[in-house]
DNA sequence: CGTGTAAGGAATTCTGACACG
DNA sequence: CGTGTAAGGAATTCTGACACG
């Protein structure tokens, strides 16, 4: 289910010439908890291009106004219904296929 | 057509850690033409995922004596190859469709 | 709170070259 | 031919901090 837009492969410079935003708002969306690039061994920030489209988002709220907390608030509350959908469709292939979970 | 898969966006340090090639080799299959990174501003190469796996199939053919000319031109045919084949498709939809083309 | 910037160090990348085989 | 390595410079990335608002 993971393919190339998950690897994080891609590092800050790249990102930056990819959307724009400067280096230190990228590690500032981090240090809130927006998102969670990967470090390679030495240390240096790797992202995925989901990153990027994820940071594309959070630029779109900072320009209307949007904290950062309530970013992450919203991400958080959408997690939780993606998650909960995933459970339920889980659920009917139990009941219709095993019977017993 | 073009997707993550093609978008050049990885130094070559993340390239090294993927394939587990020395630098010095990714460099000198490109000085041989057998692929082609970009350069960001800075000069700095970028390559692709497309670009990691057929750095896979390379050091597998060198670690089987290949030689970079002859890989060289395998790639060449079986380019050629796939334009033909897409030529033909082409020209078959042109038929049924356009009657002239 | 969100972002810019200067600071200093450590790691990265680049090119051209010499070496060996 | 294919690859390692030492060389020197330029660009990158990192962290912690100060500034402003």
């Amino acid at each position: 289910m993971i393919s190339y837009k998950d690897k994080k492969v891609i590092t800050i410079g790249i990102v930056h010439e990819l959307t724009g935003l400067s280096e230190r708002k990228i590690r500032y969306y981090e240090e809130r908890g927006l998102l969670f690039p990967e470090r390679s061994k030495r240390g240096t920030r790797k992202y995925s291009f989901s990153d990027i489209e994820l940071l594309m988002k959070i630029a779109d709220l900072r320009e209307d106004g949007v904290q950062t907390t309530e970013i992450k608030r919203d991400m958080i509350r959408e997690k939780r219904k993606k998650d909960i959908r995933s459970e339920m469709l889980q659920g009917q292939l139990n009941a219709h296929f095993n019977r017993r979970p």
